[in-house]
DNA sequence: CAGTATCCTGGGGGATACTG
DNA sequence: CAGTATCCCCCAGGATACTG
């Protein structure tokens, strides 16, 4: 037999269809702007929110949410022209998975920094 | 005022306590192995159900995992010896929001793939 | 079996300047 | 206001070889 039951095959090879979906929606500034996105929002508010964010790399983060059905790009008949941001519905049922996710970091957080501290001392013998 | 009510501070400022720990703990591999750990495995058989991920990457994945609580580190006493890793409650309460995560992804990335598609159609015009 | 030790490369992302 | 356009740097992670 090529592949006998007691040998499974690999449960996340290299084409996993996840991987390049979470790679893609899921990093670091993808994670913020999810988050902040509950309600539309206008490209300086969320770079104010994410203070820290360069333009170039929050442009980069909202095409690639965008081309993956996360976010929607509305321009608004404004002077200066704007534009807003909103959540799809396909973004929106992502999110709740996500928020969970951070919801549980944030209240871990104290918690894992003390793990790191242990191990480190451990390691410094 | 320095922060007025109708001004709010960032919520996602650089030093949100979350970017680090999901940096070490939600990266690419940490997500794959933190799903493969639902029993306690040996190394090799870690890397075999991650085809793709070479030895040094792992451990240095696994290092992280066992630096940050979610995982416990177990030197069998067998020749040659053998090392099992295993879920510690922390990495086991982690690996449910998760999981959730992992699957919506599984169910979605059909959907998602779709979206793509229609994006760089749009885009080629 | 479960790791180190080296070397190397791509691209994510920061800094900065410019524009319709 | 909401973006491009450049330049540059760092390091996660791949390839490969060696070992207690």
């Amino acid at each position: 037999m090529a592949t006998p039951l007691d040998r499974p095959q690999p449960r996340f090879y290299v084409n996993c269809p996840t991987r390049p979906i979470l790679d893609q929606i899921a990093d670091k500034w993808s994670m913020m702007v999810m988050t902040v996105l509950e309600e539309p929002t206008r490209f300086n508010e969320i770079k104010r929110q994410l203070e820290g964010v360069t333009q170039r790399v929050l442009t980069q983060t909202l095409r690639r949410l965008e081309r993956n059905g996360m976010i929607q790009r509305r321009i608004l008949e404004t002077t200066p022209v704007g534009v807003e941001y909103s959540l799809t519905p396909l973004g929106r049922s992502f999110r709740e998975p996500f928020v969970r996710l951070y919801e549980w970091t944030l209240e871990n957080s104290d918690e894992i920094t003390r793990m790191q501290a242990d191990y480190d001392a451990r390691s410094a013998g």
